[in-house]
DNA sequence: CCTTGATCTGAAGTGCGCTTGAGAAATTAC
DNA sequence: GTAATTTCTCAAGCGCACTTCAGATCAAGG
């Protein structure tokens, strides 16, 4: 059982451990800035426990559909040694929700466009309400957002 | 001005300036399996004009949030000489639309989550009602989906 | 002390949807 | 007939969020 004093901080798998996320995962955020712990003798990453609340609110952030860049961006923000406070979630927040209601619209007003369309099938490149640019970004993203079929 | 008589079929810059897509786009689908075009003497892509359909269909079916392998699954079905006809789409588009009920209606409950979250800032990972795993097919996928800022 | 197990680094692979580039051959415009 | 344009193939690269692997080092339990 790992179980190193708290002057020591948290090794990479009690993190791994405590938050569901891989090993290699709290790594690669490390290299995109999410967390910065110290080294210890050895070489090995030491992490304080506001560490754990840094990537809670990054699984938190992630859900909500933040690229990592972003996520980041707030992140550093805030000095590294302070978890994230009841403050910071509640501004970051704010600024999420309407985030998520801009994609519910225009997801509405394609499934709208979409009604229109069942029954009509012409595709038409010059007339059909499907390739009305103004919804293109609802669904773009750098790869395929699946229908959920599971 | 290109203007190949329809005997010959449609060069594969003219399908590009036609559906607006890049000929190297085009090159792509035909990889996976959205066209097949003949060949003339000289080895070059002549498509029908039946393919400026494929390719709409498949326009659409993307900015519905289709990835290509369910696009192609739906267009081998078809004759390849055949275009997409009206019950084509309206059986498929069907389909579409209860995929994207449920992309709005699983925003929709992350959103009122996120609402009971806001002031609240816990993040707990035993407690925070963003963590509950029914709402993590939302917006995951290969990846991110950005909010939109623009 | 010694053996497990955890951790280290850096490079490469995955999946999706493409684009870009090189070098050659075909086609078209004049 | 020649020059300009288009097309050809194949390989590699991009962006995102990771995972996987190899080979080496470090830490901890008995």
């Amino acid at each position: 059982m790992p179980r190193p004093l708290p002057s020591q901080g948290l090794a990479i798998g009690d993190l791994a451990a405590r938050t569901g996320l891989a090993v290699s995962a709290i790594r690669f955020y490390e290299t995109h800035g999410i967390l910065a712990p110290v080294r210890n003798a050895g070489g090995h990453r030491r992490y304080a426990r506001s560490d754990i609340r840094r990537l809670s609110f990054a699984m938190a952030a992630q859900k909500l559909g933040l690229p990592l860049a972003e996520i980041a961006g707030h992140l550093k923000d805030l000095p590294p040694d302070r978890a994230i406070s009841q403050a910071d979630w509640t501004r970051i927040s704010r600024d999420l929700r309407a985030g998520i209601d801009a994609r519910i619209a225009a997801l509405t007003r394609l499934r709208d466009k979409l009604d229109g369309c069942i029954g009509c099938g012409c595709l038409s490149l010059d007339r059909c309400a499907l390739y009305n640019p103004d919804d293109a970004r609802a669904d773009e993203g750098p790869g395929p957002v699946l229908l959920e079929r599971d």
